[in-house]
RNA sequence: GGCCUCGUGGCGGAGUGGUGACGCAGCGGAUUGCAAAUCCGUGAACCCCGGUUCAAUUCCGGGCGAGGCCUCCA
């Protein structure tokens, strides 16, 4: 089965085809870098990171190139240095935020399973590819300077806002927002603004200072894809107006048909119902869901795999009854699964994958799965091991999610000579068939959230859920 | 106002022009001293109104409802 991805640029599923048959270059709006990642930054970590597997997969891991890039030039990168180091110089200031952030980022993508990208540029180190962008941009008549900035001319691109269905001559211009008045129209935006002594800056033919947000990776993505390339993703707010942007910069600077082929946008995230927003007080961060969140200690995996129970365009809401089933279902998995680094993942969960990433089949077939490896005869490579070289190839390391630990962690320790000392007592007193003492025992243990379970091989106990 | 999604059992969540996957929870049974776990089995859903069709949850139109973007927010 071909592999199927939804394009926004024709909103339909297309059958996929790298432009070089032998190569797949794809690009992927990565963070800027000022503060802790939250949950809904985690989702385009995890649904490209995906699909980067899917593709390594389908061509070989040497034939594809993944790009995300690192956005350290950004206004609220400043604000964020001269608040949090007023004292330091505002270089050393901003270095000092974007370093910590970007190996925070990075630490959280590990954890969620998230293979690093070939490539991931930092935006200050492209500035020359930037100016030289834009001094193609006005040369060929799409840029202009005005009010000691330099602009996109949006009505110099006949087909300015197809990515987003927003026509130049539809939208009411300044129907809402105050039109600058150097602006020729309302949605011509910023490619490169001065920057005042207290600003970081570059030198450039217009003076002192630093790009626009949207230029940054028309320069990134073609010095490592070209000028165009096969997949382009980012989250759905980024349609409009970034990627619509992005587009009309790099064809007009490059007097290209497309910037890239596929544009493949994430759904967004709500948190227990409600629209995540730092005003809310509902925001998770990465970092809080992996060392507190409801009182668990979430291991990176079940985060991913609560991620992957729905499709990619869907939204989600983030909610701990998801988590909890999360956990549940990676610890079966983990239980009944065996290592074997010889074996395929399933090929019916490539498939599932295969058209426009279709996690939830993915998973309903990881559960075919686990019926099999559950039968007590199992054979060597069979459902067992798939069952775990699938999850391997889905990212998902089962080894760091056990229930015990993770129910556990969050209740009063009991200590495990405890609890190995009341099963003797209660076996001695089953054995005596003093059953009232036996249940007197295990009613102990339970209200400490210990269950036991008797079995043919004696008791064991296990965290109660 | 413009543009774009979405509305499936108690919850999560695929899919399809013709008896509606899968997971969690529930229920019944086996098992157990009683339980837990496990195993076997099982009830339960396609927002409303029109239209197209032999047939619509699936296609088209309208309505109602939820959400997103148009404010450098994934």
């Amino acid at each position: 089965m071909p592999l199927r991805l939804f394009n926004t640029l024709t909103k339909t599923k297309e059958d996929f085809a790298p432009i070089d048959p032998k190569k797949v270059r794809m690009y992927v709006c990565g963070p800027t870098v000022y503060d802790f990642a939250h949950i809904g930054n985690a989702r385009p970590a995890i649904v490209f990171d995906l699909l980067y597997r899917l593709l390594r997969h389908e061509y070989g891991a040497e034939h594809v190139t993944y790009v995300r890039n690192i956005t350290d030039v950004d206004d609220k990168i400043n604000a964020r240095a001269l608040r949090d180091f007023p004292a330091l110089p505002l270089n050393d200031a901003i270095r000092k935020v974007t370093e910590t952030t970007e190996a925070q980022y990075h630490a959280d993508a590990d954890a969620l399973g998230c293979l690093r990208p070939d490539h991931e540029p930092r935006a200050t180190a492209f500035i020359p590819d930037m100016v030289k962008l834009i001094a193609q941009l006005l040369a060929r008549g799409h840029a202009y300077e005005a009010g000691g900035e330099v602009l996109f001319d949006t009505q110099s691109m006949p087909d300015y806002g197809r990515l987003s269905g927003r026509r130049l001559d539809e939208q009411q211009a300044g129907a809402r927002i105050e039109v600058d008045a150097h602006k020729k129209h309302a949605h011509d935006f910023v490619l490169w603004k001065q920057s005042a002594d207290n600003e970081p800056g570059w030198t450039s033919p217009w003076g002192r200072g630093r790009p626009g947000w949207h230029i940054e990776c028309s320069a990134m993505s073609a010095a490592y894809l070209d000028k165009t390339f096969d997949i382009h993703g980012g989250g759905l707010d980024l349609i409009f107006p970034h990627h619509e942007n992005e587009i009309a910069q790099s064809r007009c600077a490059h007097g290209t048909d497309v910037m890239a082929n596929v544009w493949m946008h994430n759904g967004f995230l709500q948190v227990e119902g409600e629209k995540m927003s730092k005003s809310l007080g509902n925001f998770v961060t990465i970092r809080q869901l992996l060392t507190e969140w409801n009182g668990f200690k979430w291991p990176g995996a079940v985060a991913r795999f609560a991620m992957l129970m729905t499709h990619y365009r869907q939204p989600i809401n983030w909610s701990l009854q998801r988590l909890e089933e999360a956990a549940i279902a990676l610890d079966s998995f983990r239980h009944f699964s065996m290592e074997d680094e010889d074996v395929l993942p399933s090929q019916a969960v490539i498939e599932a994958l295969s058209d426009d990433l279709n996690t939830p089949l993915a998973i309903a077939e990881l559960h075919k799965l686990l019926e099999e490896a559950k039968k007590p005869i199992q054979q060597v490579g069979g459902a067992a091991s798939v069952l775990w070289a699938t999850c391997k190839f889905l990212g998902l390391d089962l080894e760091e999610v056990n229930l015990n630990r993770l129910f556990r962690a969050a209740r009063d320790a009991v200590s495990d000579e405890d609890i190995h000392r009341a099963i003797e007592a209660r076996k001695a007193a089953r054995t005596a068939k003093n059953f009232a003492e036996s249940d007197r025992i295990r009613d102990e243990l339970l209200a400490k959230g210990i269950v036991l379970k008797d079995g043919p091989q004696g008791t064991t106990w296990e965290v109660k859920r």
